[in-house]
RNA sequence: AGAGGAGUGGCAGAGUGGUCGAAUGCACUGGUCUUGAAAACCAGCGUGCCGCAAGGUACCGGGGGUUCGAAUCCCUCCUCCUCUGCCA
């Protein structure tokens, strides 16, 4: 959530910025927000004042009460009755204008870096590197969903059955090199200082309004109903919501934290053809890493966790592209979003598997999320994350990249965790 | 799941209708003293909102209510503890 204070200061960039997202109607939506706003502070300051009267006017009660000047004391009462009755009314209306400026500012979502380049579309979306070659498959190569039928190693009709559409099982060697890629992606963050959680993967409602889901995405996450709980459609969300609240210190900065979470969505609407196999599930594994960063250094954060993710495909031996998502493409949440994407050489098509964005203060003022400045006040930190990875499109790419007649390769770096370096 | 008890500032812990945003201790910050440190002493020390400021206002697990006035009374929800039940 934007931080009102900001959009008072800088309306007209923020507008520019919003409207690079091809947001309509940003200048209303601000203005909106703006005389709602001075609403509330006015609102607030004749509610101020009445509750300071009534309050007043309890004490002198008070003090007639305890001198016995009881019917002097009866011939006020009326009066702080009815100052709060008014101050009643007014807090309502105070209610009132703060939901409504509430629901306006969750429609905004954050503004993008002066980096993101421009555009509505997936199109505009800038190479910033290319790296690897991608394998020369022969005319046989085959796509991941019919390699994991030949090898017996991902079952959809096994899911279908047991659950439904896009909740497959792993099996056999397939289950194994999915083990095996957690734990690689786990004990790597962990080298790099990341400290490891399992949180649980199922959330509030609080939490996905503070990390932003909510209400953007609702609809999109699995519901408990009983408790109004959500599956987490990423680990983000659990990892995030361990600093709503909190005031951190800033010799403690930056927190840096991994976790493997099971993540469920139900991307209602959005099947089709180039999304067979492995390439969308309803639900998937991933680890994600997930940094809070002092305002200054955070741009110097989310270069550094882009790069860590290069390093696992390098590490992987897989052919992959660096986007810098414009504008239009860019998650509701995010100021600025790195995504990796590996080549299926079977597919002839690249695969999003990981996606870097810095929130800047978006969700640290939703979480509430603060570090005490020089001066003593309480300042927004800055959120991030990435994928690191996400596991069913690396499996797709590592099955169709490595195919030979013989079996699929296991990249080197993972066989100490596999036990095997074939699946034949 | 049933019965009982409890939720107060970073922590511990007082406060059961009036001047309480809240005693006290610990922790923390600044100062005095000291060659330095410790100890001792002095001072400061929650968060949000409104306000240039002075100040005002709200918050004692969440929400609602009673009252001129609520941390304190009532209702409701949540969480924790104890016992019983169940269970990986």
């Amino acid at each position: 959530m934007l931080e009102i204070t900001r959009i008072r200061a800088e309306r007209q960039d923020i507008v520019k910025a919003l409207e690079k997202r091809q947001i309509g109607e940003a200048s209303e939506l601000v203005d909106r927000i703006i005389i709602l706003d001075d609403d509330r502070k006015s609102t607030q300051t004749k509610n101020d004042e009445l509750l300071a009267e009534a309050n007043q006017l309890s004490k002198t009660i008070g003090q007639m009460m305890k001198e016995g000047r009881r019917e002097e004391a009866e011939s006020i009462k009326q009066r702080s009755a009815d100052l709060k009755s008014e101050s009643k009314s007014l807090t309502e209306k105070q209610n009132s204008i703060d939901m409504e400026l509430q629901q306006l500012l969750y429609k905004l979502p954050n503004t993008p870096n002066s980096d993101v380049p421009a555009g509505a579309s997936e199109e505009n979306n800038e190479i910033v590197y290319e790296h690897g070659v991608p394998p020369q498959l022969g005319e046989d190569a085959k796509p991941h969903w019919e390699l994991i039928k030949q090898y017996d190693i991902v079952d959809f009709d096994l899911g279908n059955k047991v659950t439904g559409a896009g909740f497959p099982f792993y099996k056999g060697k397939g289950a194994r090199l999915q083990r095996a890629l957690i734990n690689f992606f786990l004990d790597e963050a962990v080298k790099r200082g990341f400290v490891e959680v399992q949180p649980p993967i199922m959330i509030n409602e609080d939490s996905g309004y503070a990390t932003g889901q909510l209400p953007d995405k609702d609809g999109q996450m699995y519901h408990v109903k009983e408790e109004n709980y959500f599956l987490i459609p990423t680990a983000e969300v659990p990892i995030t919501n361990m600093y709503r609240d909190v005031i951190v210190d800033t010799d403690k900065l930056p927190i840096k934290h991994v976790g493997f979470t099971p993540c469920f969505r139900r991307e209602a609407g959005s099947w089709g053809a180039h999304v067979r196999g492995l390439n969308r599930l309803h639900q998937f594994d991933k680890v994600e890493i997930v940094q809070i960063q002092h305002p200054e250094k955070s741009y110097d954060t989310l270069k550094e966790m882009s790069e860590y993710v290069q390093e696992l495909l390098q590490k992987l031996e897989l052919p992959y592209r660096v986007l810098n998502l414009c504008a239009g493409d860019l998650g509701f949440t995010s100021a600025q979003t790195y995504d990796m994407e590996v080549f299926s050489a079977a597919q002839q098509m690249w695969l999003e598997v990981s996606s870097v964005s810095n929130f800047e203060t978006y969700q640290a003022n939703r979480l509430k999320l603060r570090y005490r400045g020089d001066d003593k006040k309480t300042q927004l930190l800055h959120t991030l994350n990435g994928s690191a990875l996400a596991l069913p499109r690396i499996i797709a790419a590592i099955l169709e990249n490595n195919q030979s007649p013989e079996g699929i390769k296991i990249p080197e770096i993972l066989v100490p965790y596999t036990g095997f370096d074939t699946i034949s």
